[in-house]
DNA sequence: ACGGTTTGGACC
DNA sequence: TGGTCCAAA
C-alpha cells in the first residue's frame, strides 16, 4: 500500500497542522458558555448516550476517551457537557465541521502550498517561504521573535524535553547552525505566525510539527498538544524513531503494522533497521519494502499536494444489526436521504468552486441470513452522475438493484428473496471524478444552478428541467411512506426513546414493503424501475442482458434530443455523430485539473480568501497534457445538436469556437464541458 | 452487534 | 477502469 517515492530534496520545510479536538472547538465557538468546561461531541446514536467522536482537553484530564459511550463519559466526568453532532435527514451532518475546516485552510494556505489531509489536518510546504525569510532576514538579526515561537519544542535540544524560552531562542539564532536547521527555524517562525492568525481569525487552536518531510512533521504535530508546536531537527530523527512503536507510524496502524510485529518480530521502528532493503522487499514487495526501509530512517519523499478541496463527496449511514434494511422500499427511502445530502453538497461545490462531479458510486454492506456464503461482499457500482437529487436517487436505486442481483447470485430469483434473506447494514453514495469547469463559462454555471441561485436566467434549474420522472415509478409515487423525513429527524434527536422510534420508523418501511409485496408489487416496482432506467446501470457490464437497448432521452426545456444508446466500442450513429463519439470515448479522458486556485468550500472566511497559486509547474504540466492529449476538431460538431440547446449556451459555445488563439485549450474545455453536460441531461 | 462517517490511495 | 481493499481521523 505505501509506495516509496524518491526524495526530491532533503531540505524541504514541511509542516503538519492538526486542529486540537476540532469538533469540540467548533461547538465551543458556537456555544461560548462551553468554553473551559469539560466537553465532548457525541454522534447521534442514542444507545448508551451515543459514541464520543471528540473529547476536549478538560475532559481528557478525567480520563474521558474517544470511543467511550456518553454514559461512560458521564461516569468518568459527571460535569461533562455532551454536545450532539447535528443531524439532518436522519443522519449525522458534518457540514459545520467541514466549513470550519475550510476557514482554517484558507488561512494556512497563505504562506505556501497547502494540502488538506482531512477535515482537521493540513500539510504545508514552506520551503520557499523559509528560504526567502532566511535570505531577507538572517535569523541572527531577528529581534522580535514572537512568544509563540519561543514556546516551540525542539526535539533533542534538551534531554528532558523541557525547552525553556532562552534555550529555544538560542537554538533559533545559533550562528553555527547548518542551513537545514536554519530553514527549520524559519519554518517554525512562519508556522507560529500562522497558528496565531488561525487563532485570531477563527478562535481555534491547533498544534503543528515542523520537519523536513511529511512523515516526521505528522509525527511531531501530535507530540505536544494542545496549542503547541514541535520541531524535528535532522539530528534528532534517529532517537525519535528508534524507540517508537511501529504502529505509531502513519500507514502502519493496520494490517501491515501487525504483520511486521507478528511475522518479523518488529515492534519498534528501530527494530526495522535490522532488515536489509532486499529482505523487506522479499516480504512486502518492492514498493512497500523500499518504503519501509526508508521510513525507518526518517526518509520520505511524499510531496505536499496542492489541494484544498476534496476529491470526492460522500454520504453514508450504517444500519447495525437489528436495524439492517430488509426491503427495497427501505433502501430506496434511505437512498433518497443520502442523495439529497450529496446533491446539496455537490450543488454547493458547483457554486463555490465551479466544479462538476462525473461519477456516482454506490457502496453497501449486506448479509444474507439464510445463506451459507454470507460473507460475500456487496459489490460497489458506479455510473455517470446526473445532477439533481431526484435523478441521483433514481440512479442510486438502479445501482443498488444491480448490486443486489449480483450479490444474491444469478441462480436465485432476487424477487423471491425480496423481504427475506438479506439485510443492508451500510449504505453510501459518493460522487467522484470532480473536475473544475473551464473558467469563463458563467452562463453554463448559471444553467446548472438554476435561476434562483444567481442572476435570473431563462432556464429552469436542473432539478426542474426534467420534472421528476419519479411518478413513472410506483416504487416512489405509490409508496405510502414516502416522507417521514421530519419525523425521522425528530426521532433521531430525542434522546432516550429514539431507538424505539427509530426501529418503528424502519418498521414502517418494512410494512410498506409488505403491503406492496402482498399484491406482488415489489416485482413490478423492480421491473418498472429497471425499465425506466435511463443511461445508468442497464448499459453497463452487460447487466440486464434481456433488456433491449434503449433510447436515451436528453431533454431540455421543451426540446428533446434523442440519442441512441450504444455499446461502448461499436458506435454507429448518424447526424450527431461527432458529439456522440466524443461522449462514448472521451467523456472521462479529461486530464487532472488542479484546484489550488479554486475558492474555498465556504466563503465564511473572515479575511476573505486568498489562494496563492503555488503550482506554477503543475499548471504548465497540465496544459501540456491538454495540448498533447486533445485533438478534436470543434468544427465537426453537428450544428443541429447545437441548435437544440438553450440560447445562452449556444452563445457561450460560439465564444469558445470563435477565438482561434487558445485553440487547443478551448477545444478541450469545450468538449470537457460537453462531456458532462450531455451525460447529465441524458 | 457496531464508535460512525468521510476521505484518500494503491492494486489489478 | 471500475471495483476492491486498506488506512486514517
Amino acid at each position: 500500500m505505501p509506495v516509496a517515492r524518491p526524495e526530491t530534496s532533503d531540505s524541504r520545510i514541511i509542516a503538519h497542522v492538526d486542529m486540537d479536538c476540532f469538533y469540540v472547538q467548533v461547538e465551543q465557538r458556537k456555544q461560548p458558555h462551553l468554553r473551559g468546561q469539560p466537553t465532548a461531541v457525541v454522534q447521534y446514536n442514542s444507545w448508551k448516550g451515543g459514541g464520543l467522536i471528540a473529547v476536549g482537553y478538560e475532559a481528557r484530564k478525567d480520563g474521558v476517551k474517544r470511543s467511550m459511550r456518553g454514559d461512560e463519559a458521564k461516569k468518568a466526568c459527571p460535569q461533562i457537557q455532551l454536545v450532539q453532532v447535528p443531524v439532518s435527514r436522519g443522519k449525522a451532518d458534518l457540514t459545520i465541521y467541514r466549513n470550519a475546516g475550510s476557514e482554517v485552510v484558507s488561512i494556512l494556505s497563505r504562506k505556501g502550498r497547502c494540502e488538506r489531509a482531512s477535515i482537521d489536518e493540513v500539510y504545508l510546504d514552506l520551503t520557499d517561504a523559509a528560504e526567502r525569510m532566511l535570505k531577507e532576514t538572517p535569523l541572527e538579526s531577528l529581534e522580535s521573535i514572537s512568544e509563540e515561537v519561543l514556546k516551540s519544542h525542539v526535539l533533542g535540544l534538551k534531554a528532558d524535553g523541557k525547552d525553556d524560552k532562552e534555550t529555544v531562542m538560542e537554538w533559533l539564532q545559533r550562528p553555527d547552525a547548518d542551513h537545514r536547521d536554519k530553514l527549520l527555524a524559519c519554518g517554525a517562525i512562519i508556522v507560529a505566525e500562522l497558528r496565531l492568525q488561525v487563532l485570531r481569525e477563527t478562535e481555534f487552536t491547533c498544534s503543528a510539527g515542523i520537519a523536513h518531510n511529511k512523515m516526521l512533521a505528522k509525527l511531531a504535530s501530535g507530540m505536544n498538544k494542545p496549542a503547541q508546536q514541535t520541531i524535528v531537527t535532522s539530528s534528532s530523527v534517529k532517537d525519535l524513531l528508534e524507540p517508537l512503536p511501529i504502529k505509531k507510524m502513519k500507514q502502519l496502524g493496520g494490517k501491515l503494522g501487525s504483520s511486521l510485529q507478528t511475522d518479523l518480530g518488529v515492534n519498534t521502528v528501530g527494530d526495522l533497521l535490522q532488515f536489509s532493503e532486499e529482505k523487506l522487499q522479499e516480504f512486502y514487495g518492492v514498493n512497500t519494502g523500499t518504503w519501509l526501509w526508508n521510513i525507518a530512517r526518517g526518509i520520505s519523499g511524499d510531496e505536499v499536494e496542492g489541494r484544498v478541496l476534496p476529491k470526492s463527496h460522500g454520504s453514508g449511514k450504517t444500519f447495525p444489526g437489528p436495524r439492517a434494511l430488509k426491503t427495497l422500499s427501505a433502501v430506496e427511502n434511505w437512498l433518497k436521504e443520502l442523495c439529497d445530502e450529496l446533491s446539496e453538497r455537490l450543488q454547493s461545490d458547483l457554486e463555490k468552486n465551479k466544479r462538476i462531479a462525473h461519477t456516482l458510486t454506490l457502496h453497501a454492506n449486506a448479509y444474507k441470513s439464510t445463506d451459507t456464503d454470507s460473507h460475500k461482499k456487496f459489490p460497489s457500482k458506479s455510473c455517470p452522475l446526473r445532477y439533481g437529487a431526484g435523478k441521483m436517487q433514481e440512479d442510486a436505486v438502479n445501482l443498488f438493484q444491480a448490486g443486489l442481483r449480483e450479490y444474491l447470485g444469478s441462480y436465485t430469483n432476487p424477487l423471491a428473496n425480496q423481504c427475506g434473506g438479506w439485510g443492508i447494514t451500510n449504505l453510501s453514495v459518493s460522487a467522484c471524478k470532480i473536475v473544475a469547469i473551464p473558467s469563463g463559462t458563467s452562463s453554463i454555471t448559471r444553467y446548472f444552478h438554476g435561476p434562483d441561485q444567481l442572476h435570473a436566467s431563462s432556464e429552469p434549474p436542473v432539478e426542474k428541467i426534467v420534472p421528476e420522472d419519479d411518478n413513472l415509478s410506483p416504487s416512489r409515487s405509490e409508496r405510502p411512506c414516502v416522507s417521514h423525513q421530519t419525523e425521522q429527524q425528530t426521532d433521531y434527536d430525542v434522546e432516550p426513546t429514539s431507538i424505539a422510534h427509530d426501529i418503528s420508523s424502519s418498521d414502517r418501511h418494512e410494512n410498506a414493503c409488505k403491503d406492496e409485496a402482498s399484491g406482488d408489487f415489489t416485482r413490478e416496482a423492480f421491473q418498472l424501475s429497471s425499465g425506466t432506467d435511463s443511461c445508468s446501470t442497464s448499459k453497463q457490464n452487460g447487466l440486464q442482458p434481456g433488456l433491449p437497448e434503449k433510447e436515451t432521452k436528453i431533454k431540455h426545456s421543451n426540446n428533446e434530443i434523442r440519442l441512441y444508446n450504444q455499446k461502448r466500442k461499436t458506435t454507429k450513429v448518424n447526424g450527431t455523430s461527432s458529439i456522440l463519439r466524443f461522449l462514448q470515448s472521451n467523456a472521462y479522458s479529461s486530464s487532472k485539473q488542479e484546484n489550488s486556485s479554486a475558492s474555498q468550500e465556504t466563503n465564511c472566511s473572515p479575511s476573505g480568501v486568498e489562494q496563492p497559486n503555488k503550482k506554477g509547474e503543475n499548471l504548465t504540466q497540465s496544459q501540456n497534457e491538454r495540448t498533447n492529449t486533445w485533438s478534436y476538431n470543434v468544427n465537426e460538431i453537428d450544428q443541429s445538436v447545437v441548435d437544440e440547446l438553450p440560447p445562452e449556451i449556444q452563445e457561450e459555445l460560439r465564444t469558445w469556437v470563435r477565438p482561434q488563439k487558445r485553440q487547443n485549450i478551448v477545444k478541450r474545455d469545450f468538449m470537457c464541458y460537453w462531456g458532462f453536460h450531455l451525460s447529465q441531461l441524458c
